[in-house]
DNA sequence: GGGCTGACGCGCT
DNA sequence: AAGCGCGCCAGCC
């Protein structure tokens, strides 16, 4: 994939509120690769640090990551209510990166 | 070059 | 409600 695929990418994440949170999918139609929401995820496997990438999450509100425990705590610091790895009104904190473009 | 993997998503059982 | 199957495609071995 080329790099500017995961700029963009990163790019987005970046805007994400505190507090709210998008999915891979979401992301992945924002910059313009519908099909390409594992990319989305893939690219994010390793990222820097202050980076908000617990903020994101797959279409049915799941926390899919590698580090669940991590990123509940730190999606608990901002105010984010998250119960084994789903997240809660995750309906109503959805951030959608399209209406922001 | 080919097979396997995967922080996904959607439709069908 | 909960799985299962399949499409998708960049990396990694």
């Amino acid at each position: 994939m080329n790099s500017l695929f995961k700029q963009q990418v990163f790019e987005i994440i970046r805007l994400i509120p505190e507090g709210r949170v998008t999915t891979y999918g979401a992301i992945a139609k924002a910059v313009g690769y519908p099909k390409h929401a594992r990319h989305v995820g893939n690219a994010l496997r390793s990222y820097d640090e202050d980076f908000p990438a617990h903020r994101v999450c797959n279409s049915s509100g799941r926390i899919t990551a590698s580090c669940l425990a991590g990123f509940t705590e730190k999606l608990n610091r901002e105010g984010v209510a998250v119960r084994g790895d789903k997240i809660q009104n995750f309906k109503v904190i959805f951030w959608n990166p399209m209406e922001e473009l």
